[in-house]
RNA sequence: CGGGUAGCUCAGGCAAUUGCGUGCGCCUUCGGGGCGUAUGAGGAAAGUCCGGGCUCCACAGGGCGAGGAUGCCAGAUAACGUCUGGCGUAGGUAACUAUAGGGAAAGUGCAACAGAAACACACCGCCGAAACGGGUAAUGCCGUGGUAAGGGUGAAAUGGUGAGGUAAGAGCUCACUGGGAUAUAUGGUAACAUACAUCCUGUGUAAACCCCAUCCGGAGCAAGACCAAGAGAGGGCGAAUAAGGCGGCGGCCCGUCGCUGCCCGAGAGGUAGGUCGCUGGAGCAUGCUGGUGACAGUAUGUCGAGAUAGAUGAUUGCCAGAUACAGAACCCGGCUUACGAGCUGCCCGAGUU
RNA sequence: CUGGGUGUGGCGCAGUUUGGUAGCGCGUGUGGAUGGGGUCCACAAGGCCGCAGGUUCAAUUCCUGUCACUCAGA
């Protein structure tokens, strides 16, 4: 993940919650909204509801590992931010991955073909 | 074997595939790219309860006051409210543990309820030809009174036992003794212990005010240093309340609400942002020496995170089996709290030989 | 990183200053009043005062430690 790809503004995130769409799963719940760049940016958030920060710092890195492994599916040029909830402790990485696939998929942001790649490390060859 | 008590160690390892941060080297289309290699969370990183380094501000000679902290003695330490060793006291059969442990003979305050009285007291009781007054046929019978031995209340009632003494009693006197003060001697650096002599004999509370001694300037890495867009003083051109543009409501149009032209822009200031501070230090490991110990000295070896929305993850296999509490954020020394496993010494009880 | 505040019946709060009886309102239960309900009246239950130690004869109150929640500032 390039740095670029990581959402850090306040006013980033508070547009995406006021102006983006939201679905949830079982264990995260996304919110997106375009961004109209040539990219996707993205921020892995646990709120402090979701314990010590052990737990938090553990449910991020399973969160970014899925995401990393789905990212070729994912369509470009939205602004996504994936929430931990409360019932991701004690959770196995193959489950939270294949919530963040149903959420993706609810969304709208999976693609079809998973050929048409516009993932950041294609752009990254590219540029 | 059971129970207790004191302390120590570790915090899963190895391999494969795939990812992340940083240092170094090379390549580069210069992009907060690529390749290779090294390295990458804790015993508490936690709570932020103390102490110090470091940085800025104040004072540059120090003192006083306010406020706060500490409070047996000696030592360790950069320093501490920490640690070590001792003393006294308390608890425990013991190993051992706890200890804010100076001053109540400087002053003020408080001690509910109960009780007669909680700085000075007579309720019951005892006494009474001990003293004064009154009274009866007679009697402590009545008043003033003497008395703290006994009862009762209370957490606490004027130190305890015995004898003398007395009207009855009382450290009123004596013997022994509890406690305290002072002086001397011995041991100890000291706290203190022991012995002896003299004197005294209501209490608790200073984690109530207070007194005495010692210590403390204030803020904190978002400290602080450096670079520095945009906006802004001003100048030039244009426009005249219209049109147009942008944004909100709305699926869209209409409508409605809000905002308003373009260009140049020195110095200073320092905003957004960035760079440094940022990790080699009261460092770590091993050995030796000194010390009861905390610790100190010395020799050799060694470099072990530095992120900035915040880096250690995922999958699989093996090791008999398996991981609790928990994530560095300027850095150290402690304290406190959370918690898994293992080992050792010592004490008590029971049993066997 | 720094500095405050709060914790008391089911809920919201007093009491803590100056130690000694734990209280108020709403709610709950029972009874009364009403044909019934509400309002009203009477009575009752319900608290180891966040937790653990200490000081004291005695602690919600004083002291120390600790846990949780919450606010403010940089």
């Amino acid at each position: 993940m390039l740095k670029k790809e990581i959402l850090r503004r306040n006013s980033d995130f508070s547009s995406i919650y006021k102006k983006g769409k939201s679905v949830g799963d079982r264990f995260v719940v996304l919110f997106f909204r375009k961004n109209k760049l040539p990219y996707n940016r993205i921020a892995f958030l646990a709120s402090k509801k979701v314990g010590n920060s052990v737990t938090r710092n553990r449910a991020r890195r399973l969160m970014k590992e899925s995401y990393r492994q789905i990212c070729d599916e994912l369509a470009v040029g939205y602004d996504i931010i994936f929430i931990a909830r409360k019932t991701i402790i004690n959770t196995k990485y193959a489950d939270v991955k294949k919530s963040i696939e149903a959420a993706a998929r609810r969304a709208g942001i999976l693609k079809r073909q998973p050929k048409a790649a516009a993932c950041p490390k294609e752009i990254r060859q590219q540029t």
